[in-house]
DNA sequence: CGAATGAATATTTTGTTGATTATTCACCCC
DNA sequence: GGGGTGAATAATCAACAAAATATTCATTCG
């Protein structure tokens, strides 16, 4: 249904059934035959999108030669990049999340744990390759999200620009790690940097 | 002005200058020599409040023979239930504290802060008396702030109950005291508890 | 003259109505 | 008869009027 480019461009509420059955020229009842009603239709793209952006999230975790720490970190970041921009450039895109959530709670909850799942592989790779040390990989799992939930909706409590949420992750993850990593033979462990901006991890 | 009852009771908008004046035994009129709109006098009310949440955090410093590490958390976690006991009994305060938030921005990043000091205060004792260890005692004091957000708006994204929310809670300051305490003597650093609900600290 | 009033005015909220839009369904076409 | 239509109906939204309320200020009071 490539309809949805109606929804980024007038958003939700603005679009009607009928614009969007004359879009797929059909009527608008026969809409009803494959989405329930149209609030299903803005679930549906929703969920492309999340899934989406998960994938390409994932893609972090085929890059070689980049540690565990690495990983978790660049993950983190690709996703406050992301959300960002989107706050930013998309702003109906954002608008139809919210009513997607609003209406169908469900969403947002499997997408949170869609994320973790993703921690959580990365935080077991870790401990397995002795890079990571943790008592509980899934309590630890649900810790580190819970830590980094102002990254996953910026802008929402304070106004603060990209710049400052970053160097602002990079404390609190440089923290984090000193408790998760195994250090190298006594060496310290040494503070987050912030990762190139990846054009695969936030274009769109 | 005791006639913050009213909004407690009835709710912001519901609460007219009129019935606020008769409370006072004054014409609406006057009311306006003493605060510039209607909004002020909800400022005032939640600057109090505020005022007097975090003198109450502040007599956790007081106690003797706690260590740095249990006054960070208790603060922490006397403040999760101070903020979700007041979701839950005192609706309308919240309702207040939000108006007063939408329509002066700057009382939320100040309350922030106070709270911000308080931390700092606490990561400042505990690196001075070599419990603690940190490269930046801003830094981390912004991470620490940063990492808790979630216990501080609680069941604003999810709908987790008090129980559910500490549990996460000790988990999460597991994984940052590990990075944040100095070792004894080779024993490994031991995972939170969660401490006793003190009366003196959530009561009201 | 400063403190206070309360009627006058400005603003916000509430309620109502008409129009727009979502959804259903009796009916048509291939 | 399965796939589709579009008029009929129900639900929602938008615009406007009416009512309630916040705020001001000329006037009074002590």
């Amino acid at each position: 249904m490539a309809a949805r480019e109606r929804f980024a461009h007038y958003g939700y509420p603005k679009t009607t059934i009928a614009e969007l059955a004359k879009d797929c020229a059909m009527s608008p009842g026969n809409i009803y035959r494959f989405f329930k009603g149209k609030i299903d239709i803005a679930v549906e793209i929703a969920r492309r999108e999340a899934l989406s952006a998960v994938e390409v999230l994932e893609s972090v975790l085929a890059c070689p030669h980049r540690s565990s720490r690495q990983r978790l970190e660049e993950v983190i970041f690709a996703d406050l990049r992301h959300t960002y921009h989107l706050l930013e450039n998309q702003p109906k895109t954002v608008e139809l999340a919210q009513v997607v959530v609003a209406e169908r709670p469900q969403f947002q909850i499997e997408s949170l744990r869609r994320e973790r799942r993703l921690f959580q592989r990365i935080l077991h790779e870790g401990v397995a390759c002795g890079e990571l040390m943790t008592d509980s990989v899934p309590a630890t799992t649900i810790a580190l999200h819970a830590m980094t939930l102002k990254y996953r909706y910026p802008q929402i409590f304070t106004k603060q620009s990209l710049e400052e949420l970053e160097r602002e992750l990079a404390h609190v993850l440089s923290l984090v790690m000193r408790g998760l990593v195994v250090p190298k033979e006594g060496a310290p462990i040494p503070a987050t940097q912030i990762p190139e901006e990846d054009a695969s991890l936030t274009l769109r």
